[in-house]
Formats: structure tokens, C-alpha cells, sequence
RNA sequence: GGCAGGGUAGCUCAGCUGGUUAGAGCGCAGGACUCAUAAGCCUGAGGUCGGCGGUUCAAGCCCGCCCCCUGCUACCA
């Protein structure tokens, strides 16, 4: 059986969950779904980050054992996931003892490309990450991201030799066995690439930071976060020894925001190298959701919680507002206002009013009875390209072209005009072709849609009408003459 | 500063290697209908395709210069 294996990044605990979250959780669950439909055995694996000083500081500051708070964070990350109906197999944590204990093989398996040296330089605790001389000073010593100073750091840390791979991981792209889509995100890791990529820092000192995994036989480092999380997608295969290792690595696709794509496309892959394990077959970069315009963010105050919008208009409408208006390939947008447009335009009124429409007349012409269902004959070609080139956005325009179309079908063959005429075989065809139509439209839907596409199977599939209990897309707001 | 991608109807965007009256969705205006969630369908208005210049029989698409936006990256101080 044909084996597909889909990860997310995992996120870094130390944050609250929104609504922008919801997209790489989404995206990577319909590429799951999408591979399950196929007959693809799936491994979705999604997780947590939660290592690092940040967490450790976060915790102090709230007066908790940090475990206690790794433990309240990452549940409240799984919790999203189960909130948008995501199908994942896998959650991993770093903390997971399986992990850490991985961790440190994959350490030690790296280690004739690790070496030991002084680093100095300005450091931010927020970013968990060094930035160069002139970065600092540019922002005049502050973090602009965390709104902290940067600190001076001069230590002993152990480095990666990442250059060494440079070559190899640009003819990995340049050669597509690394796939890195959308192409702007190609171009600019090509970019880096040709101006020279440097070793990286992998450990930082114990005394500064203690929570992490230990640097195997140096008790005074521990591994850096960064390097350590990115195991994450092999550790949850029981690398190296286990069997779903062997059968489901490389991953097919690897899921991240754009603000990773660094680590995902440079130190990643050398780490793969360096272990001597195939790289990811491919690696989707998204884009950010913004509200009103503008970046999500806690002190401007306009975080939307995922679940204030599956509280109005249920789950299946989040996941199609996310995955429709959010291009694949660039940053979305979100405001109330656009949801319910989407919500009461491309749900209640066209797709949810065709299913209504449709069982209506069938239940009121012929008691429900449907007949034979001639086959659906609608060319799916563009959608399985949309779908393998990762334009959701493209994807779900494609059905919805077709929801049109019957629309006007059905304004076209009239069949309230047919049932007066006393036509029956006639009016039965066109029954028949709408009931068709709108299970090929489910069958399109389900990876998106999950409990939609069920629901308008559920309805028609059988031959005789299911009687739906309720709308598929209740209208809230009736406007007003 | 360098590299990359953009600037097309009120809004969000599509326009393949240059070729008849530049497209879609939303919004707006009008119309015909009644199966349906007062939904759906039909018609229409609306664009000097960022600016200037050039190549061509012909340019939104090619070339040059300029303005603006976004991303990556560098440097100065």
C-alpha cells in the first residue's frame, strides 16, 4: 500500500493559540485526508516545542514547575487541533522521553560533523537565537520583536558543520528531489544558499540554560532547541530502528510558516545529510493570517480564537473560510465580515441551498424515491493539479465553479416545469444528474469539508433521499428588505 | 545597496510563449422565475491594465528610465 507521510511544525509552547494557527493544522489535514481517500496509508504527525530558556523563564515567571507548564501548554496546542477537526495520528512533544532520548542518538550520530567552539555575540532570549553585529545595532541594541535587549554573549558551544552541505542541499533543490513550494520561497533559500551559509550553533551552556536535552558526554551543554526540535520528524518514527521509520520516511510533504523556512530548508536537510537519510520529498511554505489587515498580535488586541468562529458558524465553515480565502501561496485575511460574506454567500446560499433545493424536489416529485444515479462526469483534472501543487485556495474555487454550474442547471432544466408537464422519465434524469453532481461535489469536499461531504452522501447516496434534519448552512442573519 | 515578486474594474484577484470588443468573484443597478435557507438564475454599468519613453503591422504582456508595495539578504553608521 502506498504510504504518505505529512508533518506540521511544531509550535513553540510559549504562546497562545489563534485562529492563524488553524491554517497549517488545516492544510496539512487535507493533504492527509486528501492521501486517505486515495487509499495512501497516512501518518499526519503534528506536536509541540518545548524546550528552550524562554520556557523556562516563562514558567518562573508564573511561579510553576516547568514541566507543570509545558504540560498546560501543550495541551491546550492539541486542544486547537481537535478544535478544527484535524485528523492527526501523531502529537509528539520534545519533552516526550522518547524524543529526548532520540535526540541524543541523532546527536551522536551527527558528531563527525560537530565541533567545539567560542561563540560570541549579541543574543536574544526571546528569539532564542543570535542575530549579527549590524542587526543589533540596527535596532539599537532591542529586539523588535520581543521589545528586549539583546545580550552579549561569549561562550562555548558546539557548532554544526552545515557549509559542508551547502552544495548538496542547493543541488537538492535546484534538481527538485527537494521540493520547496511556492517558488518565492525556492528563490530566496537559493539566495542564501549562494551567499555563503555558515556553520550553526547547537548547544548553548547548561548554566544559562537548563532546559533541554543534554549534549551526550558533556554535561555542560545541552542541545539547542532549534536543532533539537527539528528531530521531531523522525524521533515520532522511532528513528533509527523502527519499522514505521523504514516505511514512512521521507516525508512526503513537510508543512511550515514562512518565518521557518530557514531551518527547514537549510539545517534540516544537513542534518538529513549528515545522518545520511533522504530528505523530505517536499516542503509547503505558508503564509500568515492577518486580521483586518493587520498582524495578530496581543497587544494590539485583535486576537480571534478559532473556536469564536466555530462557535458561530461551526467547524466545517472555519475550515472552508481558512482554506478558501486564504491564499495558498500568500498571506490571508481575516475579519468577521468576510466570514459571514463567505458564510452566507458560498455556503448557506450556493452550496447549502443546492442540497436543499435538490432534496426538496425529489422528496415533493418523487417521494424521495432518486432512482439510478448516472456517474459523475465532471473532469477533476484541474483540482488534482490544484491539489498537488498545494492551492487550496484553487482547489475549493474549482468546486465551487461546479456548485454553480448546477445552480444554473437547475434554473436551466426547470424541473418545476418538467413535474407539471407530467414528463416523468424526463423529470427523473434531471433528478438524477443533480443527485449525481452533488455527490461528486461531497467527494471533492471531503478532505476539505470532512463532515459536509458526509452529510451530502448521507442525503443522496443511497438511492432514496435521507431526509436532512436541519439545513447544511443555517442563515443567522436574515437581511432586511 | 543587492536579489526576487508585485502594482489590471469600488474590493480581492486571473490574464499561456505580444494578436480580434481586457476577464472572474464580491459589491452595485435592473429583469424574469418559484424547486429552495427571501436562496438561486439572467442582464447591465464600471478599467487611458502605476508613470514616461521606445521596439513592433500589433503591447497589460518585450526593452529603458522613474514612482510605489511586499519578501529575503547585505552594509553603513
Amino acid at each position: 500500500m502506498d504510504r504518505y507521510y505529512i508533518t506540521t511544525s511544531i509550535p513553540y509552547i510559549n504562546g497562545e493559540p489563534h485562529i492563524g494557527h488553524t491554517y497549517e493544522l488545516l492544510t496539512a489535514d487535507v493533504l492527509a485526508r486528501y492521501a486517505r481517500q486515495q487509499g495512501k496509508n497516512v501518518i499526519l504527525s503534528t506536536g509541540t516545542d518545548e524546550h528552550g530558556g524562554k520556557i523556562q523563564e516563562k514558567a518562573q515567571e508564573l511561579g510553576k514547575p516547568i514541566r507543570e507548564y509545558a504540560d498546560e501548554m501543550s495541551a491546550r496546542w492539541r486542544e486547537l487541533g481537535s478544535i478544527v477537526n484535524m485528523s492527526n495520528d501523531r502529537f509528539i512533544r520534545t519533552t516526550d522521553a522518547g524524543h529526548e532520548q532520540r535526540a541524543g542518538l541523532i546527536w551522536k550520530s551527527l558528531e563527525k560533523f560537530i565541533y567545539k567552539a567560542k561563540y560570541s555575540g549579541w543574543y536574544c532570549t526571546g528569539c532564542e537565537a543570535f542575530v549579527t553585529e549590524s542587526t543589533a545595532k540596527e535596532n539599537g541594541g532591542v529586539c523588535p520583536i520581543h521589545n528586549r535587549p539583546y545580550e552579549k554573549i561569549e561562550e562555548d558551544n558546539y557548532f554544526f558543520k552545515l557549509s559542508g552541505f551547502s552544495k548538496a542541499i542547493e543541488e537538492a533543490i535546484t534538481s527538485g528531489t527537494f521540493r520547496i513550494v511556492p517558488d518565492t520561497r525556492k528563490n530566496e533559500i537559493l539566495g542564501i544558499i549562494k551567499e555563503g551559509v555558515e556553520d550553526v550553533s547547537i548547544s548553548r551552556p547548561k548554566e544559562k540554560i537548563s532546559w533541554g536535552i543534554p549534549v551526550p558526554d558533556d554535561p555542560d551543554q545541552v542541545m539547542y532547541v532549534w536543532f533539537e526540535a527539528l528531530m521531531n520528524y523522525i524521533t515520532v518514527l522511532g528513528y533509527p530502528e523502527h519499522q514505521d521509520f523504514k516505511d514512512f520516511w521521507p516525508a512526503d510533504v513537510q508543512v511550515i510558516g514562512k518565518d521557518i523556512s530557514r531551518f527547514h530548508a537549510l539545517i534540516w536537510p544537513g542534518m538529513l545529510m549528515g545522518l545520511g537519510v533522504e530528505l523530505p520529498k517536499a516542503l509547503y511554505v505558508h503564509g500568515f493570517i492577518n486580521i483586518d489587515g493587520k498582524k495578530i498580535s496581543k497587544s494590539l488586541g485583535n486576537v480571534v480564537h478559532p473556536r469564536e468562529a466555530v462557535e458561530k458558524h461551526g467547524i466545517d465553515a472555519l475550515r472552508y473560510y481558512v482554506l478558501r480565502h486564504t491564499p495558498s501561496y500568500g498571506d490571508g485575511d481575516f475579519t468577521w465580515e468576510k466570514f459571514e460574506n463567505a458564510y452566507n454567500g458560498e455556503l448557506a446560499n450556493e452550496l447549502g441551498n443546492a442540497v436543499s433545493r435538490t432534496e426538496a424536489m425529489i422528496t415533493k416529485y418523487q417521494k424521495g424515491v432518486i432512482g439510478n444515479i448516472p456517474p459523475s462526469e465532471h473532469d477533476s483534472a484541474q483540482y488534482r493539479k490544484y491539489m498537488s501543487e498545494f492551492r487550496f485556495d484553487r482547489a475549493l474555487e474549482e468546486i465551487w465553479e461546479q456548485i454553480r454550474g448546477l445552480n444554473q442547471y437547475i434554473d436551466e432544466q426547470k424541473p418545476w416545469v418538467i413535474a407539471k408537464s407530467g414528463d416523468s422519465e424526463h423529470l427523473q434524469q434531471v433528478l438524477a444528474y443533480m443527485c449525481s453532481d452533488l455527490l461528486e461535489v461531497g467527494e471533492l469536499l471531503q478532505p476539505f469539508l470532512p463532515d459536509t461531504s458526509a452529510r451530502i452522501k448521507e442525503i443522496f447516496s443511497t438511492g432514496v433521499i435521507k431526509p436532512s434534519q436541519t439545513n447544511l448552512f443555517p442563515k443567522t442573519q436574515i437581511k432586511q428588505p
